[in-house]
DNA sequence: ATGGTAGTAGTACTA
């Protein structure tokens, strides 16, 4: 059976607790990487998911950011952080190491910076955590491990990734500097899962809570799954639960979900 | 339509 990795923004873990216990024994994802708990890490809930099989490792800061992992396999290593500037205290990396069948298995929950407004020291920062996010990639190529980035990206990386392209011409999401950076990773060798397996247009995975933008299916793909060449050889197949914006409470993102031919150690 | 909605934590802030 192959592995299901998933990526989720879920914006607000106590307030998506229904939803996530929902999703997940619905999903069935053996790896669920999660994006905006909100939430420092002792106040993550984490017993009803243990409850449902799952170890729980988070990196949490009050109020905003914020990453987890969930995961039906063991940690073998957990690594909260990303590399690189010892005075960003945001929460926005986390990695886990697992055992598989074909030996070792990397994740990372990333929430990778929005950018906005961009006249602001904000854009900056999300270039910058954009480099800091390729060295660290670059080092971890070089084990040839099945390696898998998962997370909240805020990167559309092409024009057909928005219903509305035009919209976003000027924003941080889609500005040439956030688009050339996010394609660094593809000529680093990583391969954009769900790319990867499907050339149609039209898919996304966020929609505004503003403006009716999921009546109106004003959304965009910003949650991404980047394999290293190892994870990509084992692909096959990626889904997106896009039933999940249409629940009560829903997250303004839905899971994404790439499954590997990897089984448990 | 320089608004609109939502989460966290308890009044701005982030998106």
């Amino acid at each position: 059976m192959p592995m299901k990795i998933a990526t989720w923004n879920i914006n607000g873990v106590k307030a998506r607790i229904d939803n996530l216990l929902h999703w997940l024994e619905e999903a069935q994802p053996d790896i669920a990487c999660l994006q905006e708990i909100k939430s420092v890490d002792g106040l993550f809930p984490r017993g009803p998911i243990e409850a449902l099989g799952y170890y729980v490792e988070t990196h949490g800061q009050k109020g905003f950011n914020g990453v987890a992992i969930l995961s039906k396999l063991r940690f073998d290593e957990v690594n909260r952080g990303l590399s690189g500037d010892d005075e960003d205290a945001q929460a926005r990396f986390i990695e886990g190491v697992f055992s598989t069948d074909k030996g070792a298995l990397r994740v990372v929950s990333l929430y990778l910076p929005n950018g906005n407004p961009v006249d602001t020291e904000k854009f900056p920062y999300k270039l910058s955590w954009m480099e800091r996010l390729e060295r660290w990639a670059q080092d971890r190529l070089a084990l040839e491990e099945p390696l898998v980035l998962a997370g909240d990206y805020n990167v559309i990386p092409e024009p057909e990734d928005a219903k509305n392209p035009e919209a976003w011409v000027g924003d941080a999401l889609f500005r040439p500097e956030s688009r050339a950076a996010f394609r660094k990773f593809s000529h680093l060798g990583f391969t954009d899962a769900l790319r990867a397996t499907t050339q149609e247009d039209g898919i996304y995975t966020f929609w505004d809570y503003q403006a009716g933008a999921w009546q109106k299916n004003n959304g965009i793909r910003i949650d991404h799954l980047m394999l290293s060449p190892e994870a990509a050889d084992r692909l096959s197949a990626t889904s997106v639960a896009k039933h999940t914006r249409a629940w009560e409470k829903p997250s303004d993102h839905v899971p994404v979900i790439a499954e590997l031919s990897l089984g448990a150690a």
